[in-house]
DNA sequence: TTTGAAACTGATAATGT
DNA sequence: ACATTATCAGTTTCAAA
C-alpha cells in the first residue's frame, strides 16, 4: 500500500466530517481539479483505507434512549470459549461494541435498548442464556460527552 | 416529529449500511420511484434522524492500532467539576468516545494512538495533567470484535 | 500526476394523479 | 403521498500536457 501524503489525509478528514462532499468542492479546497481527487478516493477505497460510508442516526429519535456498558467474564477461557462468545455477541443487535480486553473483566459490551425494560429482556433472555457466560457488570451511561455507533434498527 | 413508518427504517438501514447508496436503488428495493425516496430523506436529515454521513476509515492504515479502554475517577464531583472535566476531555483528539457513568468509576475513555509510546505520552502529558483527575485505569483492546468509530487524524 | 472537456448518471424541482 | 417528466449538477472517463 503506498504510503499517504497530506493530500490524502486531508481528503479522509473531510469525507470523515461529511461522506457526501462534491469532489468538486474538495478539489476547491485542496487547490485540485476534480480527477485527482476522483482518483485518490478510488485508490483509498479499493486500498481498504475507506471501509464504508455510513448515516450517523439520532439514537433517541429511534428510540433507543439507554445506553448500557456491560463487563462480561467468562467461566471457561480456552480459546474455543471465547472464539464461541464473540460468534454469539455478533448475533445481538442490541451488541453495538464489543472489545475483549486485558484487566478485571474479559469482554466490554456497548449495549443500546430502548429502555429499562428492554434492558432487563436484554441481560435475562439473551446475554445470560449465552452458554460460558461467567459474570456480567451493567454500568449504565448518564451522559454521552462523544461518540458516533451505528443504531440496530428492526423493521417491523 | 412525525412517526416514522417501515419504509422510513428502511431507507434508514440502506442509508447506515451505505451512505452512498442512490434514491433510484432505494427506490428499486422498496418498489417506489425516486421522488418519495428524495423527500422522505429530506425529511429524516431536517428532522435530525439523520444527523450526519460520514466515511468510516480503517484505524491500523491510519497508524492508529492501539485501542485502550480508560476508567476514570474524578477527586471532586461538584458539578462545575464534571463539566470541566467533559470539556477538557472534548479538546483530546485521542479519546474517540467518552461516557459519563454509573457505577465504580465516572467516566469511561476509550483512546485511539498509534502504539504503547504514543499512549504513555498521552496518559502522562495530556490525561493527568487534567485539572480534577482522580484515578485512570487502563484496560487494552485485545480484540476488537463490534466496532465503528471515527479516527482522529492529524494533518502534518 | 494533473488538466480540461465530453459523456453519462443521478439529484432535484415542477406538474399531475 | 406517489408517478412522470424535464432540468441541472456531479461523477466518470479520456486525450493530452
Amino acid at each position: 500500500m503506498a504510503a499517504l501524503d497530506n493530500i490524502d489525509l486531508k481528503i479522509l478528514q473531510f469525507l470523515q466530517a461529511n461522506a457526501l462532499m462534491t469532489n468538486k468542492e474538495i478539489a476547491a479546497r485542496l487547490n485540485l481539479t476534480t480527477t485527482p481527487i476522483h482518483e485518490r478516493i478510488k485508490r483509498l477505497e479499493s486500498e481498504g483505507v475507506i471501509e464504508k460510508y455510513t448515516a450517523i442516526l439520532n439514537k433517541s429519535k429511534l428510540g433507543k434512549s439507554l445506553v448500557v456498558l456491560v463487563d462480561v467474564t467468562l467461566k471457561e477461557h480456552a480459546a474455543s470459549f471465547l472464539e464461541q462468545f464473540e460468534k454469539d455477541v455478533l448475533l445481538l443487535p442490541e451488541v453495538v461494541e464489543c472489545y475483549c480486553i486485558s484487566g478485571g473483566s474479559d469482554f466490554l459490551l456497548k449495549v443500546l435498548v430502548r429502555d429499562m425494560d428492554e434492558y432487563r429482556h436484554f441481560i435475562l433472555h439473551k446475554l445470560a442464556t449465552l452458554s460460558n457466560i461467567g459474570n456480567a457488570q451493567s454500568r449504565f451511561v448518564v451522559n454521552e460527552i462523544k461518540s458516533q455507533t451505528p443504531v440496530p434498527i428492526e423493521v417491523i
